[in-house]
DNA sequence: AGCATATAATTCGCATCACGAACAAACTTA
DNA sequence: TAAGTTTGTTCGTGATGCGAATTATATGCT
């Protein structure tokens, strides 16, 4: 039960019916589709004739195309209905330290193009860059009808001022991408924090309709970025600050984290926490405080340890493992503070899976009241680009979220 | 924006706008009573006639009042309505280790029964006894119309099978509290988590409609509690289980829980830690292990330790001043993590707020990114009983709060 | 007193919308 | 070909909010 926001809401009009069923029976063709009209009428509980006025209107918008015919063993066929996948593209947009993705995708986040490019470390630069990118992709698809631009970004959004406040990994301080991004192409932008958008991927587009409403995203790269979704929506949090547990600390005198606070979670289950790791064990410590080269030696990649770990070097692996633990003792404190029904871990990490699950999931136990934890830790399909599928949730939801009111 | 849960939802009717909009006006006068017609229409954006039908609806059903004639410099006198403050009877129940308090409500969550009795250790004792306590109270109020039974508990609550699942401070388990109230009096019965129930109460019953709708409250006694609100609603998590943030750990290797975790918030800011570290102190640490009575001597309660440092004894105010400390420590990894606006600390400690909020505010600072947090740190009011206005809120919420759709 | 003006509240015709019964369409089986 | 079954549409009804017109009630100026 939800308190009514007297201070921002939406009385009901003699429309707010229709805007509310239309809602419902377009999430159910997104979902269940290919769907019939009768089908909609017992999945939704809605008479028929209101679906038939409803479905009607949403294929004139061309939201919705009537498909094949069904087959059944009595009976008059049914007429399919599907998502018009080919009505909307919608461009989603990645923001990493080292390189930009812009992709377009359709209702499904699928994604018929895609092109990369290296992000400038000047913000003016790199909005100069994307904008040029993202006007060419769409003048390169007349036939497309775009309904918005969604952007990832590794940093805190305010959600109001729509406005980068703070990118560590960036550099960037206060940058105002939506403004170019706007004026350029008269499309809605939303702009989101990385994890947030992992999350919303998350919902949005699970494979089996769980109907899981309340979960975490934690993404891991650098550092670590955390997603919240509670009653089937975003904790933002005052000024869209929250979710940033990456930043709570697990060790009290630990090591000073850039943030300012000490022993924060991402010093010790990052990736870049293996690198340094891996870099004092095989170093006899003399690298431990340098990031990145040291002592004439090439820091190695992420990815190179997980290389070598899988190679059986054993360095490497205790590396993975003691990283692994780390993220447990995270993800304990998520798992007993909010109980999410699900924990999506994003992040290079995953393909190290049957390594680093069994360690995780034993410090949580260990740490869990009652020894079990209801919460289940996934790994995010890599393939699957969760921050560009998330990019493209941001605008999705505009069209298929539920309408606000009272 | 919210997802739409394709496995509960609720489709709009032809009834569905009035619902809504019915809603929003009994807030509106619940909140800003004493108000006329006219006022709620600007209030709301609705047309006059369409409040005048609501509105004379309301008073119909008792739910509203028309009071007073308001004066204006010209015009026809606006008539104010009020809430219909005798109409409804709620009984607020808080439940507590040592006694139980029953009390009786109107709207506005004031008072004008209450009585206590001491908690009986066996469950079905004290079920009978509570029927009873509680069918007396109905019985000697004959002229009271009694909306429900509101219950906070000092444990897990599954918000499915509305079952106490977990009680450790009363050693109860699997408790089916409802069922013989339920019977007994033929009211609908709430049971929450004190914490979750304080954190109603106080979305619910803010003072000045600041329209809050991101906090949590923590109550501090024998252990630390916390309930979440985000976007308006309480984060329950999977069963419910959600907040239990006095037991993430925030020293590694700390001391053993009884939960089975180490290192416990609470084992080191609850009342409990405040009154073994005194005795630590004052007893060479002989006692430490001991909570309780201890080589002889009575272990003092925390109202004393309080009573005591107030008066200037040194141990009892650095047991005040580490038990702040880590109260600090705990409420920045709230701060971090979730951003809310406010946090409400419920408990004794309070009592010391000014000797504790600079401590726990810098603590808090030091670790927040930025040096700043958006969070206030607020104590509750103490004489307004926040367990039971909590109570209260339960059954509230069920007439106030934002109807789903969708 | 009488009239202008202002504000509150109600009345009434209209458009939107979901409902539900009746009907039409389309298909299978005997 | 007739009966049965399922899909989908049509149409009249009731609930609802809108908005203009109207009524009710006050103050102030002439």
């Amino acid at each position: 039960m939800r308190k009514i926001d007297l201070t921002s809401f939406n009385v009901a009009t003699s429309e707010t019916a229709r805007k509310i069923n239309r809602r419902i029976l377009l999430d159910l063709i997104r979902t269940r589709q290919p769907v019939s009209r009768a089908d909609l009428a017992r999945l939704s509980g809605l008479q028929r004739s209101t679906i038939s006025v409803i479905t009607d209107q949403l294929v004139e918008e061309k939201w919705v195309t009537e498909g094949a015919f069904g087959h059944l063993p009595r009976g008059r066929k049914p007429r399919f209905l599907h998502l018009n996948v080919e009505r909307t593209g919608i461009i989603g947009i990645n923001i990493r330290p080292t390189k930009t993705t812009v992709a377009l995708s359709d209702l499904n986040a699928r994604f018929t193009a895609e092109e990369s490019f290296s992000t400038a470390t000047d913000p003016d630069k790199f909005i100069a860059d994307l904008t040029e990118r993202i006007v060419a992709l769409i003048k390169s698809h007349p036939q497309v009808f775009f309904e918005g631009i969604g952007v990832s970004v590794p940093g805190r959004v305010d959600s109001e001022s729509k406005r980068l406040v703070f990118a560590p990994n960036l550099g960037w301080r206060d940058v105002d991408l939506r403004s170019s991004l706007e004026s350029a192409t008269k499309l809605p932008i939303e702009i989101e924090n990385a994890a947030n958008a992992c999350a919303l991927a998350e919902i949005w587009f699970e494979q089996r309709g769980e109907g899981i409403s309340d979960l975490v995203a934690v993404t891991i790269s650098e550092g670590i970025g955390t997603g919240i979704i509670a009653n089937g929506q975003l904790l933002r949090g005052a000024h869209g600050i929250a979710g940033e547990f990456g930043h709570i600390s697990i060790r009290e005198n630990g090591e000073l984290c850039k943030c300012g606070n000490r022993g924060c979670w991402e010093i010790y289950a990052s990736n870049t926490a293996a690198i340094r790791d891996y870099m004092t064990a095989t170093n006899g410590g003399r690298a431990a405080k340098n990031n990145g080269h040291s002592n004439g030696r090439q820091a190695p990649s992420f990815e190179d340890i997980l290389r070598l770990a899988d190679q059986g070097d054993g360095k490497a692996g205790e590396a993975i493992e003691r990283m692994a633990h780390n993220l447990g003792v995270g993800l304990a404190i998520l798992t007993i503070g909010i109980a999410p029904r699900k924990i999506v871990l994003i992040g290079e990490i995953t393909q190290a899976w049957a390594r680093i699950y069994p360690i995780i999931s034993r410090v949580i136990a260990e740490r869990s009241p009652s020894g079990q934890s209801v919460t289940q830790i996934v790994p995010a399909q890599a393939n699957e680009r969760p921050r560009l599928r998330g990019s493209v949730a941001l605008i999705l939801q505009k069209h298929f979220g539920a309408p606000a009111f009272a």
